[in-house]
Formats: C-alpha cells, sequence, structure tokens
DNA sequence: GATATTATGGATGAAATCGACTGGAGTATT
DNA sequence: AATACTCCAGTCGATTTCATCCATAATATC
C-alpha cells in the first residue's frame, strides 16, 4: 500500500468504469502496471466489490429509515434482515440499542408495513430519513500514511 | 423501465465492471442494446455513478459508529461534516435527533478525537459498529411492478 | 397500415491481456 | 568494498477481446 494505490483506489471509489488506460495517467503508469495493482487489490480483499450506485426515488421507494432495534432473539432478527428485500443494510452496534437498519421503501405505508413486521422481533425506533447532506464519501488515507 | 432494466440494474449493483457483452448474456440482448439501455438509465439519473467498495479494516481503519447529532447550528454542522474526512455518510432525519452520521475512522483514540471535535456543533450520542451482518443489498422492484 | 422505438449484425477503433524484456533495489559472495 | 545474482515492478509490443457506430430489421403504438 503506497501511495499510487491510494490513489487508485480514491479514483476506483469515485469511479469503477474507467479504463485502466485512464486510470493509468491519473497515477502515472501505464495500463498493465495499473491492472496489476487493482489485482492485488482485489486478491488483498481491499477493493471487495465494484457496484453501481443507483436512486431510490427514480425507482419508486421514496422512502429511506435507519431503524434502532432491540431484539428479543438476535439470530432470528438478522435471518429477518437477509430476507427482507427493503432492508439494505444492517449493523450491529454497541451503544443504545443492538441493530442499526437501513430501509428503502416505497412509501410511508410500506415503511409503516414494515415496522409492523419489525414488531414480531422487538422494539423499533424509526428514524426517517428527510435528506442526504453527504452521501457516500470515499475512504481516504489517514493523515501519517 | 422494464424488467430488462430492473434486471441491468441488479447485475450493475453486483458488479459494475463487466463487459456489456457479459451484461447482455444475463439479460438476454446483445451488447449494443445493453449499452443504449445503461446510457439511458445514466441520462435518466437511475445509476448516479459506479463505485468499488473498499475494505475499512484492510486500510487501517477498524473502528466504524453511527453518531446521532443534536446540533445547535445545522448549517455549520452540515459544513463540518462535508470537510472531515472520516465522516463518509450525513442523513438528516426525523424523529429523536437530526443527523445520522456515519464515521469510518482508525481506532477508538480518531474516535475520541472526532467526538470531542463534535462537540463544538452539539451533543453527540455514538453507537459503535460491532459488526455489519448485511452490508450493502442490492435495490430490488416493489413486488407491484 | 404508418410511424416511432428498440434490437440486431457487421465493421472499425479502442482497450485489456499476455509474454518478453528492462532497470533498479536488495543481498550474497568473494 | 566491488561484483554478481536475484527479485520485483514497470514498460513495450503483439494479440485478443470489447465498445462503438451505422445501416438495417423487428416490434410495438396509435
Amino acid at each position: 500500500m503506497d501511495e499510487i494505490d491510494w490513489s487508485i483506489l480514491t479514483q476506483l471509489q469515485e469511479n469503477s468504469r474507467q479504463t485502466m488506460i485512464e486510470l493509468g495517467k491519473k497515477v502515472g503508469l501505464t495500463s498493465p502496471s495499473v491492472t496489476e495493482r487493482v489485482r492485488r487489490l482485489e486478491d488483498q480483499g481491499v477493493i471487495k466489490k465494484y457496484g453501481a450506485l443507483v436512486a431510490p426515488e427514480k425507482l419508486n421507494k421514496r422512502v429511506t429509515a435507519f431503524i434502532l432495534m432491540e431484539p428479543k432473539d438476535c439470530m432470528k432478527y438478522v435471518q429477518f434482515t437477509k430476507e427482507q428485500p427493503d432492508i439494505v443494510e444492517c449493523h450491529r452496534i454497541a451503544g443504545m440499542y443492538s441493530y442499526l437498519t437501513k430501509v428503502v421503501t416505497e412509501s410511508v405505508h410500506t415503511l409503516e408495513d414494515h415496522i409492523n413486521a419489525c414488531l414480531e422481533y422487538g422494539k423499533p425506533t424509526t428514524l426517517i430519513v428527510l435528506s442526504s447532506p453527504v452521501e457516500q464519501k470515499a475512504i481516504t488515507p489517514s493523515v501519517n500514511e
């Protein structure tokens, strides 16, 4: 992991669909060299996957919410989150509550359905997202490296 | 937006670095047709960007946390979240608190520094992430479409 | 049935990939 | 300390694969 690798990572977080030639120009290498470095970053698991970021509101998903949960049975709740298509993230947390779950759904109606479904597993506290001033910032190197 | 577009979206959320030929085989179209559909999805803003998902723990970022904030001055706090490199998401929320912010940082020490920095803007409540059973599920069509 | 939209096929240009080669850093040998 | 050896990362050039463009065909719409 040198600063060229960081430069590659930053670039790919911003745009994963760019040619190795473009990427090479930005980081000062030829395309085979960049390809080799990217391959190593993938093998090391530094790059986990390449994905497309979509706009939920253009796909009839107009409500995003975070749900804080205190489930009675953690295993069953985790299973539930994996099966629910509207749940896009689920984090086990320390502090107040045990889980923080992100839901992207059609409307407040479907959100209510979702919350009702949650009630079987515990006590949900719902935080509806109004806007997202910071959506997906790239991970950058810490100052000392 | 027909089911072929949805199929394309699902595929690209899973892997944005695949050739239009591969994608075409999966959705039953030739590569120029797929390219045209992808171009339209991009133009419509359905696809916002293509990114690489990285593993923070392999980049010396071993602590992830969500911070619930009740800032005194919202504008100043939003500005702060945009400038802080460790903040990767920030959502304005309804319900308890006004903001939910995601932080990816080196250690509990740097998290503490971050929390101290937050104190200038309001009262932070920190939820440290222990694990993420669901990391980044793809957005899929609602049942009625 | 006319028209607009979307898909296909083939040709062209660009990018990815592979192998051979080069240069430099580090290490061992004398 | 100088020389030679090894290893690693990069470059270059050739080949294969892919993206793009355009003309044409198929499909859907009214």
